[in-house]
This record gives structure tokens, C-alpha cells and sequence, in this order.
DNA sequence: TGTACATCAGTGAACGCGCGTTCACTGATGTAC
DNA sequence: TGTACATCAGTGAACGCGCGTTCACTGATGTAC
């Protein structure tokens, strides 16, 4: 018996599909998309779709799998500070978050879509992020904080994921220039480490 | 001849089909609601919708112009200091914006839902709003920035609009409390503060 | 003021398009003997 | 190795539902004389 030449073609299929998914959507928007913009884009019939997948949110949410999966970006946590008076902490998780959203991008901005539409979807990403949220929270209890730590790091995260959201999808008010991704890391970056209360040059008392 | 009650009563009923239509934005998404949800909520035939809107977009373009119309609330930029430095500044016009936000929720949620949809919806609301961005970034020169004006400027409303739209529609995560206007924007006005470098306590050269 | 006709907001059933989903069929792969 | 049957990914036409949009009709308001 061949190694399962059937298991391996259907698999390939299945990889062609969620690839052609992630062109369409970035082409259409998440929300635009049809079954049948996915099956043309990858040059297959319209009831193959179905033979992988049960619906368009089950597809996101193997994409989704996916990426938390290969989670090689879960580095996020190791290997660096994770004390928030230090500048270089907070500039390692704007930046290993703002280029995760670039890597992403198409499958983020879908996410987040999705959950303006679906209940359910908007809920589970919630639950998704918030222990990340939370332990951003623990991290930040040390400093001189403007308000909650539950909220500072609400705010924290919020900045990160819509500034690049807003600026990647090149929606932007227009700077009559291009905004590279250090410039975009940097100024993020002081923001918040200022914002959080964390500037070094405070007097003392 | 009467003073046009045909007209009067054509005016109110399209009145009642857009707060109609605002109650089922609210309880539906702009998204998922129907026309027949309009007509319905408001208790009037389907076909009724028409003679007043020609597609759910133009009522949302109609319900946006009222807000602008109405726009008393473009006292945003009157009766306070512009003088960013200021902590009193920027608790103004944090609290203004949270205020606007609060009291027209459903609207402005409806716009980024459409915004996200709708190429063209998502084009005239960043025009709309790129005036009031210019005016923040020049008053923010002054300021030791961390970045250049146009994208610190688009970090400050971002952060804000970001922020009430999360929490306001209660999708912020559990502080187990809770979180009050007056501490929303105490903890906003501090970080946004800071974080365009207005301390007042910065040391001196 | 009264009468005859015109206009127009509002009605709700019907139409038709778009699209998600199904399903009978095909041909290649897998299994049994 | 060969033959006969079973399985299953993939096909694409067809089905049917949901919903936006239309339209003939009604009755009240407006206009002309």
C-alpha cells in the first residue's frame, strides 16, 4: 500500500484552500469573501470547500489554530525583561507584537471582523487574550501606574494592535512619507513606557 | 391649506424608522440588521423604508449627518486650553470625546462596522476625521514628542476611541468591578498625558 | 364652501438575485482474496 | 501479481432560503375651479 497517497493529496488540498483563503480575504476583506471566491481562488469546484471545512468561521478558526500552533511567536515571553521601568522591555514586546501583526496581518484583521459580526467569535478571542492581558498586568504592578493594572494593560495592548492595525492596512492619515516599522516601534514604544510610568528620568523625592 | 401635514407626518415617520433602526443597531449589529428589522422595530410596512432611504447605508450616512448637525458637541474645541503640556488639556478633551462616544455608541460602532464592509464608507469617515487629527498634531509641536506629530496625534485618538469602544460596549476583561467614566478617563488622561511627553515633573537641564 | 381630480406617503405581497449547501456522479486510490 | 469490489476526494449543476427591492394598490391630503 502507497503511504497514503489519498491522505496526502487531501491534505495538500486542504493547505490550498486555507492559502487561497488568506489571498482572498486579503483581497475582499474577511466579510466579502464568498465560499466561492476561496474554491475559484484556489482553482478547485465549489463542493470541495466542503469536504474540509464545515463553514467560513470554521476555516478562520483553523487558521487560527494554525498560528498559535506553529506559536514559534510565543517566544513573546522568553528570553528578555519583563520589567516595565526598563525601556528595552517595553520596547522588546511592542516590537515582537508589531511584527507579529505584520506576519499576520490578513488573518488578524479577519479576526477581528469576524468578531464584530459573530458573538461567539468575539467572545472566545477575548478569553484568547486575556491571559496574556493579564500577565502584561502582573508585569506592570511594580510602577507607578495611572490606574488599574487590569486597564493600563488594557490600554497597553490596545495602542499596539490598532496602531498597526490602523497603519499596516494603510489607513493612516498620510505623512507624506512611508512609516517604517522602527519608527512606528519607537514612537509606540516611548508612548507607553512614559504612559505606564515608567520614564527613568523621573526626580526623586 | 393645512401646513403640510402630509410632509410633517413623512418627517416623522422618518424620524421613527431611524430611531427605530438606532435600536436595532444596538441590539443586532448594523451588520446583521435587516431592513425588515427597521421596518419592524418601527412597526411600519417593508416598503416604507424607501420612501425615506435609498439602502441602509445612506440611513447610517443620514444618522452621521445628524450627529454633525447637531454637533454642539463640536464644542470640543471651545472655552479650554490647547496647551497640551497642561494635564487639564488633555483631561478636556479626553473627557469630551469619552462623553461623545458614550452618548453615541451605537453610532459610532455602526460606522466602524460599515467602515470595515465598505471601502468607500471607511474612506469618507478617515477624511471626516483627518481635520480633527491635524488640529491635535499641531497642537501637540510644542511638546517633547516621541515621534512625529501626525502618527503621535493618531496614537492619541486611537487610544481614546479604542478604549470607550471596548469598554463602553463591555467587552473590556473583568476588573470584578465596575470601571466608572471618571476613572476611565483619569487613567486615559494620565497615560496620554505622559506618553506625549506633557509631564509637568520632568527634571529641569 | 363644495366638488372633482391629482399627488403622495404608506402598504404588503411578489419577484428575483446571490450565495450557501447538497448530492448524484466520476475516477483514482485502497483493500480483499 | 491480478482481479473484483469498496472507499473517498473532488466535481459542478441544481436546489432553496434569505433578503433587498419593486410595484400595483389604498386612502388621506393637497390643489383647481
Amino acid at each position: 500500500m502507497a503511504v497514503g497517497v489519498r491522505r496526502q493529496q487531501a491534505a495538500q488540498t486542504e493547505a490550498e484552500l486555507k492559502a487561497a483563503a488568506v489571498r482572498a480575504f486579503d483581497r475582499l476583506g474577511y466579510l466579502n469573501t464568498k465560499i466561492t471566491d476561496i474554491t475559484a481562488e484556489a482553482g478547485r469546484a465549489t463542493g470541495s470547500f466542503y469536504t474540509h471545512f464545515a463553514s467560513k468561521e470554521a476555516l478562520l478558526e483553523a487558521l487560527l489554530a494554525d498560528l498559535l500552533t506553529k506559536g514559534d511567536e510565543s517566544a513573546l515571553t522568553e528570553g528578555h525583561s519583563d520589567d516595565f521601568r526598563d525601556r528595552d522591555a517595553v520596547r522588546f514586546h511592542v516590537a515582537a507584537f508589531w511584527t507579529f501583526y505584520r506576519r499576520h496581518r490578513t488573518i488578524m484583521v479577519a479576526l477581528q471582523q469576524a468578531s464584530t459580526v459573530d458573538t461567539a467569535f468575539a467572545r472566545r478571542s477575548q478569553e484568547m487574550l486575556e491571559p496574556d492581558l493579564r500577565h502584561i498586568a502582573d508585569h506592570l504592578r511594580g510602577l507607578d501606574l495611572p490606574g488599574d493594572p487590569l486597564l493600563v494593560a488594557s490600554i497597553f495592548t490596545t495602542v499596539i494592535s490598532q496602531t498597526a492595525a490602523t497603519w499596516l492596512a494603510g489607513n493612516g492619515p498620510d505623512l507624506g512619507r512611508e512609516l517604517s516599522d522602527d519608527e512606528a516601534i519607537e514612537t509606540l514604544t516611548s508612548f507607553i513606557h512614559a504612559g505606564i510610568g515608567g520614564a527613568p528620568d523621573r526626580p526623586g523625592p
